[in-house]
DNA sequence: CAGAGATATTGACAACTATCTATATCTAGG
DNA sequence: CCTAGATATAGATAGTTGTCAATATCTCTG
């Protein structure tokens, strides 16, 4: 706190943001974290484009990166629980989570109940 | 593309994301990175919780971190456009920037025009 | 204008991460 | 059961970043 004076207004008491259980701040610290990275971006977007499951394969074929890096990103996001994957065989389909859009947007929706839609 | 002997319905030409242009993607990567670190989103959360900007003494005051740390994190915020910064005096107050969370918003709902809320 | 205090900047350092190459694992087919 | 091919893991490395201590800047007040 400033010991100068100051203004009115200044330093009152802050409302204290709805606190966020430490489990689900690290998850959604992770959803943010997977997707602020370009190449892991546009991998996401590739996938969420889909109307079925995309083959790993195709994946790493739109890409400059080579495949274990592909195949990285691929662990991250399905860490952030943006992504599922399913095997067939020796194939690797992605698919997007709704879990992890979900999460991201009820956090959106959090971070300002009702200022920011006021405003917008 | 595998080259394998693969099951019906994989490595069909996949849909293409609709393209960011780069510009937009990286603002976009910006915003994401600005909230991927867990200290920051809390930072941003209590900013966004306030009803009237809120002085950088008071966000100093409720984290363990220094000064210095936090004023570096609420320049990454505000470079991600997430917040928004008024001097009156010495002091700063840091408000919510509409803009950043509205980008979020807009590329949530780019991510999967219509599948992920047809899911529900 | 000098001092104090609020905030920002700088420089350093440890931790993390995106990427690569090399290699392992696993599955299907012969 | 051996080989080929798809994907994953391991290890190395360069670049990034979160943090701090020290310092600079800037503005009010006496």
């Amino acid at each position: 706190m400033s010991t100068k004076t100051r203004p009115a207004g200044c330093c009152e008491d802050p409302n204290e943001p709805i606190m966020l259980p430490s489990a689900e701040r690290d998850r959604l610290v992770g959803v943010f974290k997977a997707l602020a990275d370009p190449t892991r971006l546009d991998v996401f977007r590739l996938i969420a484009a889909q109307e079925a499951p995309i083959c790993a394969c195709d994946v790493v074929d739109r890409f400059a990166v080579s495949q274990p890096t592909i195949s990285h990103h691929l662990r991250v996001l399905r860490e952030a629980g943006l992504i599922s994957v399913s095997r067939r065989g020796v194939w690797a389909y992605y698919a997007a989570d709704t879990r992890g859009v979900a999460l991201l947007r009820e956090s959106l929706d959090a971070f300002a109940p009702v200022r920011l839609e006021a405003a917008g």
